[in-house]
DNA sequence: TGACGAAATTGGAACGTTCCAATTATGAAA
DNA sequence: TTTCATAATTGGAACGTTCCAATTTCGTCA
């Protein structure tokens, strides 16, 4: 049942030559005479041949492989990230590993060291929380390229892809600013991160810039998911002197608040501005549709994908770090639109 | 910078063995003295081996990579299943190569070719739509296990891992008839499908074995995906007699009627009943809290999981066509929870 | 002390490819 | 015809591991 493979010295037997020529032809090469090539390549589809690419990295120690990391794929964010990321290194003809950490840092060392041992010749990770650049230093150390994407790591000598999460952040600030808001929120994340520092950032300068006040009892970290939303607007609104908008940590986040307004009868966009933060596929086709910070990543995933490969084409490239622009992009969630009956205001 | 590989040789000489006790501890025989054990383990943190896994493939000839290739990893459903293969996959020390082929039967060919010159040692897919029994074939012919997950495909040898989507369906309408309503339509999903074919027919027959009439006006397909249910129900509040209730494709549908309904000002579940299919994350923190029929997808990954590795472990098993059962769960969105005042409805 | 079985270790071939250096075939110029 | 450059082809070593059969070491018992 199980047949035999056939190797390259099958078909080399098959077509009447070396295995040096049938090795040739499957790289393409000119060297070969036309109708050689034709006889080899016969043979292949007859013998129904299947490249064993493990015995040729043995041989020319370069992989066609990349692998990914990512903290949650359950959050379509990543999922949308590893899409892209897909995308590019699949016409590259590359392949992917993709791991999941669930944010645990031991399981990222065990995916990570499991990949090493594969042979990926480049890693694009999105760091578990928590993770420090001493956790790199034996990949950089090998030569591997690495590039981390979404959040970076003081002292990690890799490239990496972030966005501007300050400037987005004060954008969106400046937007509920300017429609008349004067007590926001910032809403979900967990504080000790970097992308949540930085975000929180560009909304306090934004709300100093303003002359307003910031309140500590207006920022609420939670769990960056759905749920976490709902837990963190609740909060939000047990507060004496309650918000009248928010900006959240990101669209999951975003998505919770509106829930979480909603079982309090408030209505996301009419009663209440809610912002969101990387532009997640849903966050169009929702209702109301979410005003949120476009990060597009996808097209993150393929950029960092891009950048990727490039270095592993190079051999070994400087490290460079790219923080990608941003636009805030107003859809319903922050009131833009439809004007709506008051009345239910609590 | 690029160091030298080092490989059981280089461990074999710091330690002063040969390579073969080298290569019985690496494996964990039981063969070699503890003592002997402890000095390869020392050269080995020494020097920083790293296992070169492609090489022993090529003598074993037995991976430990299995492929997984979705339809979309952006629809959640599918990000929860790669995600509970990873879980198993991962804890039995193996690895994923994960692809994703948008449904494109073109894209789903490359990606098996280049998963097998990979070598990886099982395969589990959900087809693209399209996919025939004889594009699986030569992947069996060569004894390589797959499962099939959410589809099945009519004549293929394989495994498949499918859920009880008529009765899942059946329940559901059920369940609506139960509360009172009698227009029910059936909204979203490609009709070409098994999938389509299998809830449709469920819904069909709760309605004939109610005695109610099937009326083909109120069976509305659409893309699989949150638009798509947008567009199903714009078209199905057209009709002259209007459904009251849907039964939708899958959740990413019933979230895009949801949002079509409240775009017409109805609220779902108060004004229009509503019921979903997969169970989706996000099914439970919606609000209102999608009743839904639950497939569990994280799970079923798991099933599947284990199912593929159970093959692989026998060498060459049956095939065995497992269909999941599936079970009602009801929320807030058909109507189940607090009332609403109805002035709204139009 | 010798013999013997068990425990531990070992050298070399093999896995399927690529690459190098070397060889042979081809055709044009002399 | 001979000569030479060029085009095609080739055998064999190498990649890093595992596995087999063979060998060495050891402890125990007669």
């Amino acid at each position: 049942m199980v047949k035999e493979r056939v190797t390259v010295i099958d078909i080399a037997r098959a077509a009447g030559v070396s295995k040096s020529t049938v090795s040739l032809v499957l790289q393409g090469s000119s060297l070969v005479n036309e109708a050689t090539r034709a006889k080899v390549n016969a043979a292949i589809r007859d013998l129904g041949y299947v490249y064993n690419r493990g015995a040729a990295n043995l041989r020319q120690a370069k992989s066609k492989i990349i692998g990914i990391v990512v903290n949650d794929l359950t959050n379509s964010f990543f999922a949308e990230l590893a899409v892209g990321v897909d995308a590019v290194v699949q016409s590259a003809g590359f392949v992917q590993f993709l791991a999941n950490t669930g944010e645990k840092i031991e399981r990222q060392r065990e995916v990570v060291a499991s990949m090493r041992e594969h042979g990926v010749s480049g890693l694009i990770v999105s760091p578990a929380r928590g993770t420090e650049a001493t956790d790199l230093a034996p990949l950089v150390e090998s030569g591997i390229p690495v590039v981390l994407v979404v959040r970076d790591i003081a002292g990690a000598e890799v490239s990496s892809l972030t966005s501007d999460n300050h400037a987005g952040a004060m954008a969106a600030v400046r937007h509920l600013i300017e429609r008349g808001h004067q007590r926001i929120a910032f809403l979900g994340g967990f504080p000790d991160t970097a992308v949540f520092e930085a975000r929180m950032r560009g909304y306090r300068d934004a709300l100093i810039e303003a002359g307003l006040p910031v309140s500590e009892a207006l920022i609420i970290g939670s769990a960056p998911s759905r749920a976490g939303g709902v837990t963190a607007v609740e909060q939000a609104m047990m507060l004496a002197d309650r918000p009248t908008a928010a900006l959240c940590f990101n669209d999951a986040v975003a998505f919770g608040v509106c829930d979480g307004l909603r079982a309090r009868r408030l209505e996301p966009g009419a009663d209440f501005a809610v912002i969101g933060f990387d532009d997640v596929i849903e966050a169009k086709t929702a209702v109301p549709a979410l005003t949120t910070v476009s990060v597009d990543p996808q097209g993150m995933g393929q950029r960092a994908a891009e950048l990727l490969l490039k270095q592993i084409k190079a051999g070994k490239a400087e490290p460079e770090a790219i923080v990608g622009s941003v636009r805030l992009v107003v859809r319903q969630s922050c009131g833009a639109a439809v004007e709506r009956k008051r009345e239910v205001l609590a």
